[in-house]
RNA sequence: GCCGGUGUAGCUCAGUGGUAGAGUGCUUCCUUGGUAAGGAAGAGGUCACGGGUUCAAGUCCCGUCAUUGGCUCCA
């Protein structure tokens, strides 16, 4: 006999042997009809595993992660089997379950392959699916795993194993067809009922763009029929999300060929809800002692060598600004950082005057290879909430913190509850990619790790992607499709300070270098209003709407009463609009609900004679009819709700 | 930058080799309305651009540009 013990502290004896299933099927039928996949003693097992040691048992269904990865996993195997018998020939190299989905990557070797064929790629999978397949793991030597795939020409996979320990190779073969694979499959095939191939696309063999270029195909697929439709529909509903979409139908921002690549043109509405955006934190900033500058939009090449930024980025970037005075060359500035070193350096400092916290909304110029632009999440021009903050190294803990404060301001104030954070540290192998002592490395990660468990921040941490000048915390967020981007960011950095021989005076009468901490809670204005655009579907919080209140007269009639209602709300600093229009109330209205306006204000005779104005919510909630003062009160009301203020 | 997709009226899109279309918006007229589309008429297109195949190209082929899904990159 075993023993297992499960999640909820409990634990069983069984046979030797037993798989996970049985032991579904022990607790309830339900359980044994719905499971998946399984974990044993942390490690993915099938559910058709036998078990012959003690261990803990964690059995997975459809609603675990852990049991759709599975689900996907063996639907990539699915996907390779229909392709290799649609597509001879074809070379399979990896095929991993992703968030939402899976998918393949084949070197088609001579075939072409388009969405058009996706339809009978996925019969042939459904097909596959129906004859309820068992997947069976089986092990094989480092040998026969290297001829197998050698008599198959196929590199890929031979590249695979050679990096594989002999004894831990395994192969899981189902039907006709084997791949080189560590394992986690549904018991057989016949699991997977509803497939969808999602899209096809390049991608290069193990990530690099050096190697050839292979054909990714992105599938999903489901249990049920329904739920693809569910998804499919998901998938439409997002699109209705999409900040470019949004960005157009609100009349935000916009973009033109003839003005060039990635660089957006902000529309009245969104200049005007960029500025409020702009002055909410500039307000919070104040309170945080942040001072204001302003740095011009081009510097000298050599600010630019001084601060290492040529050197690395120079040839890939908007090239030099020639003037008349032959050899003098200025660049677009990337970043606002050398510029905000230059103005600390205007004057000597002592250990007194530290902390200075330089802020400004700086306008940067980066050379995104064309590929990588995307509506105004990844963009060449844009305008970053730009902070740096020069302090003593025992001030960096408590600047630090309270940097993570004014983002969860920010962040709170724009509902953006659904975050992730991640703490970047060095890459413990690589001490060379890194400048800065290691003593500096140690008490700037400390001062990260401690910050953001203090915070409560559920920071993932991961090693090798801090910045080569320090490590850094980053706030992220998922756009309507679930894709992560990142805004807010707080980065440590002792390269700059030392580039740019920054100095104090400590109290030992010793001159030293400052740290600086640069930081931007929205991250960029473009990114962070195409996200807010996305989470808010358009409905942005009444403070930050272009209009909050759009007046609707009945007919012609009424159009000086609506004048004069109108002016009342503008000078009560109302962001009011007047749709004057000789056209039905009904279309007025229909109108107004699809510009998403908070309030609407229908005023007709009734309305004239009593002094009153009938007021609708965006949605169709009727408020009914009220005073003009009284609807002025409601929204000053609201907006007092709305924000908060920022407490230091 | 690389691999695919797409590009037709201001916008959303139909149009598979034979006279360039719809809805919506716009202009004008009628209608004077009551909480998600009142009616009529009219204007509006070098079918992204350049080349090619064909008696004939929006449609097929090649190139360029833009855009889009990914990959790579992201100071």
């Amino acid at each position: 006999m075993i023993s297992i013990s499960f999640p909820d502290g409990s634990s069983r004896s069984f046979a030797i042997g037993v798989t996970p299933f049985e032991v579904a099927q022990s607790i309830s039928e339900g359980l044994a009809r719905n499971i998946l996949s399984a974990g044993f003693n942390k490690q993915t097992i099938e559910i058709t595993t036998p078990l012959t040691q003690d261990g803990s048992l964690v059995l997975y269904t459809w609603n675990d992660p852990e049991g759709k990865k599975a689900f996907w996993h063996s639907s990539a195997h699915i996907l390779a089997q229909a392709l290799e018998s649609l597509y001879p020939g074809v070379k399979l190299t990896i095929g991993p379950a992703i968030d939402n989905g899976f998918y393949y990557d084949i070197d088609p070797n001579g075939h072409s392959i388009s969405d058009k064929d996706f339809p009978a790629i996925e019969n042939k999978m459904l097909e596959i699916a129906r004859g309820k397949h068992e997947f069976a793991m089986r092990s094989a030597s480092k040998n026969e795993a290297l001829a197998y795939y050698k008599n198959q020409s196929n590199e890929f996979k031979v590249e695979l194993i050679e990096n594989l320990e002999d004894g831990t190779i395994t192969f899981c073969d189902h039907d006709t067809f084997t791949d080189l694979c560590r394992g986690g499959h549904l018991p057989n095939t016949g699991f997977v009922k509803a497939v969808k191939l999602l899209s096809i696309a390049g991608a290069y063999w193990r990530g690099d763009e050096k190697n050839k270029q292979l054909t990714r195909i992105y599938g999903i697929s489901f249990p049920k029929q329904k739920d693809l439709t569910d998804y499919l529909t998901l998938l439409e509903e997002a699109k209705k999300r999409d900040h470019r979409r949004l960005g157009k139908e609100l009349e935000i921002f916009t973009f033109s060929a003839k003005v060039g690549l990635g660089l957006p043109l902000w529309l009245p509405k969104g200049a005007a809800l960029r500025e409020r955006l702009e002055n909410f934190l500039k307000k919070a900033q104040k309170k945080a002692g942040y001072e204001m500058v302003i740095t011009p939009h081009i510097g000298q090449k050599e600010l630019y060598v001084t601060s290492g930024h040529f050197a690395k980025y120079g040839a890939d970037s908007f090239q030099a600004i020639h003037t008349p005075n032959e050899g003098e060359i200025f660049l677009l500035k990337p970043m606002n950082c050398p510029h905000h070193c230059e103005i600390y350096n205007c004057k000597p400092w002592s250990y007194k005057d530290l902390p200075k916290r330089y802020a400004e909304f700086g306008t940067v110029y980066r050379y995104e290879q064309s590929g990588e632009l995307h509506g105004l999440t990844r963009v060449r021009g844009f305008t970053q909430d730009d902070a740096h903050i020069f302090c003593t190294p025992d001030q960096l803990d408590d600047e630090f913190k309270k940097v993570i404060d004014l983002v969860l301001y920010v962040f709170g104030s724009l509902g953006f509850e659904n975050f992730t954070t991640q703490i970047s540290l060095r890459d413990p192998e690589k001490p060379e990619k890194y400048i800065g002592s290691d003593e500096n490395w140690e008490k700037a990660e400390r001062a990260i790790i401690n910050a953001a468990k203090e915070k409560n921040l559920q920071a993932k941490i991961e090693y090798g992607e801090a910045a080569f000048y320090g490590p850094k915390l980053d706030f992220m967020v998922k756009d309507a499709l679930g894709r992560s981007w990142q805004l807010g960011t707080i980065q440590v950095d002792y390269n700059l300070p030392e580039r740019f021989e920054l100095t104090y005076k400590g109290a030992d009468n010793e001159m030293h270098r400052p740290v600086m901490i640069h930081r931007a809670p929205f991250g960029s204005m473009e990114r962070f209003v195409a996200i807010l655009l996305e989470h808010t579907g358009g409905n942005f919080p009444l403070w930050l709407t272009p209009h909050q209140v759009i007046i609707l007269n009945v007919s012609e009639k009424c159009e000086n009463y609506a004048e004069n209602v109108f002016s009342l709300l503008e000078n009560h600093e109302i962001r009011a609009l007047k749709d004057s229009r000789n056209e039905t109330i009904g279309k007025k209205i229909r109108e107004a609900e699809m510009q998403k306006y908070p309030f609407m204000v229908i005023v007709g005779e009734q309305e004239a004679e009593n002094g009153t104005i009938s007021v609708r919510r965006h949605g169709g909630e009727s408020l009914g009819n009220m005073k003009v003062e009284k609807f002025i009160e409601l929204i000053q009301n609201e907006l007092r709700k709305d924000i908060k203020e920022f407490n230091v």
